[in-house]
DNA sequence: TGCATATCTGCGCATATATGCATATATAGC
DNA sequence: GCTATATATGCATATATGCGCAGATATGCA
């Protein structure tokens, strides 16, 4: 189960709990748009974008110098499961709405 | 999300997520069939078992000098996602199937 | 009270992980 | 080639986490 233990690592940890959801209700993103709804630093999301990607859970795509972002078609029932369950489980949550009204508000130049 | 966070961390390390999923798998179990049952000593798993009892997804219930853990009635929409996930995607995993063996397999005293 | 069984916990150690900064890489356009 | 923009990464540091051991606590029974 050392694949399950990393996609649970990976996303019991805020920031990327928050990428997770985000890319569960928004579809692909792209990581400047990320950052500015989190209001994190683009280095910090970089890093938790490249640690959901090693644990297959995020799949990119170049575009120019964008790097677009989404859930990776699910490798497991078990991921299938957790990607199900932040869809329906966790829009609600205060963080996560307030993050996804950013992503709303910020224009991309990529867009 | 303080406490969806702290549900998957707790759940994101070996010997608990095997812990979860053999109290989903087998219901209300006493701390020294799942010491057997994961071949682990007995000090770890009692502390593994706080870990999750502390993040609300475990309960326990004292019987004499014998503990018996299950899990606890799911606290939102996202535990008992977790919960019916752990029931039906980690079964047929090789370790599980081998925890569930062992447990099968050790007789308790308590029972 | 004294002892045995079952379970829990304090401590020190080793390892893992997140962070910020500075910098490196990749791509587009001139 | 050079510059600008977008993204990724090496490094040092601080914090968190799991482990084993030894000892503590809780309960039952003589």
């Amino acid at each position: 189960m050392d694949s399950e233990i990393a996609l649970l690592k990976a996303l019991a940890e805020p920031t990327r709990l928050r990428l997770a959801t985000l890319l569960a209700l928004n579809g692909e993103t792209c990581v400047c748009k990320l950052a500015d709804a989190l209001a994190a630093p683009q280095f910090r999301i970089s890093r938790h974008l490249g640690v959901l990607r090693s644990c297959g859970f995020v799949e990119a795509r170049r575009e120019g110098t964008w790097m677009h972002y989404r859930l990776a078609p699910p490798a497991s029932p078990f991921a299938a499961c957790l990607q199900a369950c932040f869809r329906t489980c966790l829009a609600d949550y205060e963080t996560v709405a307030g993050d996804i009204a950013r992503l709303a508000a910020t224009p991309c130049a990529s867009r």
